[in-house]
DNA sequence: ATCCACGATAGGCGTAGCCTATGGAGATCA
DNA sequence: TGATCTCCATAGGCTACGCCTATCGTGGAT
């Protein structure tokens, strides 16, 4: 049994001619008859009954019928299904990103892309570099914004640069914070509020404090990126943050940089390496390079 | 898309294995490797995500899978369908059959047919020769028992002679009929019963009278078979009925035979010429000829 | 480092499906 | 009745596709 043969039988049925059939499905007649006749031989029995100027279904094409439209309909739904992924114009893809990405860069970029693929879903996943990294590997995420360098260990994922942002110091507008840059060593005895556990910008603030000789004391310690500007904006104490979400904390707050080689962190586009990511993500990855040009 | 390529596609989504897949399916691996393909390439979309041993769906194969399942298995069931048409599992005939014949042959031989064909659903149309005919060539009837010759300026239909039937005269047992052949002229100033218009006896009857220079009378006319004999054995009259009626018309009637050439009807099974007759009325004729010989 | 498992690639073969040309059998009309 | 027309079936040839075996390439395991 062949689609075409299926094609070919319900334009017979429709039309009650082998001719006009023939011409309906762009084949010659000799064809079309040939591929009825294969059709009824490999099925054991006669589909038409063929009076002269009467072509009528036999009760076995009778069954067929319903039967034959309803595969010829699934195999056009498959294709435009297919097609539609393919397209963009339906599809989802699964993002993950660090909590401060989420609130600084993807904001934006989601909107372009949506703009542009409203079919679309995007699932995002916030969390720490190492959680996302692992759920890469899992299949879990389709792509994910992550901080370079990848932890040791990591599964096969290849990354691209995407950008690289500098740490500022936050502080309150009132506070005492100077103006000028500042050390990291300065930094110590001051308070500090600092992210939960999960952060890499925890790890790598505690791991800066140390290389330059003391342990950081945090006046206030846990909650997301909001919940620490909110508690900086309150006078509890300063923080170390991505400038790009300094930029945007708006009043209230004093920006300091920080002096010397400072602090940066790379972020970058991961996926996994044996696996091309789906048309969707792959998409969205070329949408965030493209921000990075902006 | 090809039948054989959704096959393939189901078997590596269900395996997760293009070699245990192409066993499965019984091709080679290459085969069936290049049948995906060429079902991607079509698609316009990758349907597998081919990571060294794990080998999974993409969004694209995911959205084909059910409804490649769901051809695949409406495919099976039209080979089954038609399959169990042509095998007289299921069906149906359209017979017709004049009324005698309804009564006298037919209870045996459609016994017999069902016994051997329990799915296949027999209708049967009672009626005239006439009316029969003109049914065939409608399409309204596969087949029909009807009575030779064909009435002239009928369709082209096809007959086969099943069997010749003597007539007989038919009275009550305790009339006066003569118990030694009677000639059609005998039956002169006696009291006839006549089946209602439409049956053929009726027409062949009265043309024997007249042939033999008289017009019968009827003291009852019109009713089924039943009717008729009831009739005569309520002493209302004489009839002419097949011999095959009169044998089974049980006690309170005496038979009479005609004599010298008497009359005769020839049985003949009917279909249109310009197309065979279904799978189902075929054996039905079959049956029909066979049981001619029992 | 070597081997193994597994999917991809290459090349060859047979046939299935399509084409054009033609046959043959009912309808139609002079 | 015969000529023509219509329409499906048949014949023969060509191309392309699907299948095969043999081999390669590459990750993962020993």
């Amino acid at each position: 049994m062949q689609f075409q043969q299926l094609l070919y039988f319900v334009a017979v049925a429709e039309t009650r001619h082998f001719t006009r059939a023939a011409e309906r499905v762009h084949v010659s007649q000799p064809s079309l008859s040939q591929q009825i006749r294969a059709l009824e031989s490999e099925l054991g029995a006669e589909l038409f009954s063929r009076a002269r100027g009467n072509i009528g279904l036999t009760e076995a094409g009778a069954a067929l019928l319903p039967l034959a439209r309803r595969i010829l309909a699934d195999a056009d739904t498959a294709r435009l299904e297919v097609q539609e992924l393919a397209q963009l114009r339906r599809g989802r893809v699964r993002l993950g990103a660090t909590p401060s990405l989420c609130t600084g860069l993807l904001p934006e970029v989601l909107r372009v892309f949506h703009d542009r693929h409203p079919g679309i879903r995007l699932l995002i996943e916030e969390g720490g570099s190492h959680d996302l990294v692992r759920q890469l590997a899992r299949g879990a995420l389709d792509l994910a914004l992550i901080v370079l360098p990848l932890p040791p260990g990591s599964p096969a994922l290849t990354t691209v640069e995407l950008l690289q942002e500098d740490l500022v110091v936050v502080s309150a507008a009132a506070g005492k914070a100077p103006r000028r840059p500042v050390r990291i060593a300065d930094l110590r005895d001051q308070p500090l509020v600092m992210f939960r556990h999960g952060y890499d910008l925890r790890e790598l603030t505690v791991a800066a404090c140390r290389a330059a000789g003391f342990e950081p004391g945090f006046t206030v310690e846990g909650g997301e990126m909001d919940a620490v500007l909110g508690f900086v904006r309150a006078g509890l104490g300063m923080a170390v943050v991505p400038s790009m979400v300094a930029d945007r904390a708006g009043p209230g707050f004093r920006v300091t940089p920080l002096a010397g080689p400072g602090l940066r962190r790379t972020i970058a586009l991961a996926h996994r390496s044996d696996v091309a990511p789906p048309r969707a993500a792959r998409e969205l990855q070329r949408v965030l390079l493209e921000s990075r040009s902006l």
